[in-house]
DNA sequence: AGGTACTTGCAGTTTTTTTGCAAGTACTGT
DNA sequence: ACAGTACTTGCAAAAAAACTGCAAGTACCT
């Protein structure tokens, strides 16, 4: 679905703002910080950053990443296909991946926990070295 | 291995804030964030225990884990034997997951991949609705 | 037990994140 | 097309979080 179709979807406006912001994590298609973000788009505010980041996620458009090195992290992924990434703990070197048997590994969870009703989404990161660092 | 033996073979010191710190989440077993672990251990100062946690990382015994709620949060998990988690959308309620078939999802990761030499760990987080809130 | 080097707490600084408000702009109905 | 309305944005300022430097404290070695 279009950007512009979900904003107005929920109610909100489809600015150029925030198409600018969700259309760049979209293209960049990495977990990205807000001052990577911010830097990227140097025309737009930085508190409009993280207001736009919030509102993806109260949409569910944008997810929250931690890639284990102390800041968070966004990405655009609608309709909770997010893909996963593999991290070089040594240089933070990114690929993604894309397989993960999501039915699987949810179905094999909920049968562990007592207190869940469904699970709806989840978040997988793996790290390792890649070719020129170990 | 005993928390002050992982120090000590590092070349730290075992101290007793360093270890009231891990023992304190080891106990909780929950990801908990600087001001969580701040709040209930507050005979020891907030900067002591962001280098605390600081350390814990770069040992390895402190795994970072972002639940998408906007904070990171910190577990004890030596030897990278860290457990997963479904955390309730609604009211962020945590259960622990530990079957994962972590080998097995290693492998399909690093076959998709192809940048990669070894895949060390991996971060693995459900999101879903817990039974109180569906 | 004493010396040394690592740790901690405190105060202060820097950076990050949030809030309030006025100006700007998307969308609605005409 | 256009004007009104209500949502959005940018700016300034405040609040919160994270980091630094240094002196006092303490683990550990001999």
């Amino acid at each position: 679905m279009e950007i512009a179709q979900i904003l107005r979807k929920a109610g909100l406006r489809a600015t150029e703002t925030r198409i600018a912001v969700f259309s760049f994590l979209h293209k960049k298609h990495l977990p990205l910080s807000i001052a990577d973000i911010a830097a990227a788009l140097p025309k737009i505010d930085t508190v409009t950053i993280y207001r736009t980041i919030a509102t993806g996620k109260e949409l569910g458009i944008i997810k929250e990443i931690s890639l284990g090195d102390g800041v968070l992290t966004y990405e655009f992924a609608p309709d909770g296909h997010g893909h996963h990434h593999v991290v070089c703990t040594s240089c933070n070197k990114i690929e993604d991946v894309t397989s993960c048997n999501e039915s699987l590994l949810a179905r094999q969870a909920l049968r562990e926990v007592s207190g869940f009703a469904a699970i709806t989404g989840h978040s997988l990161e793996f790290f390792g070295l890649c070719k020129k660092c170990i």
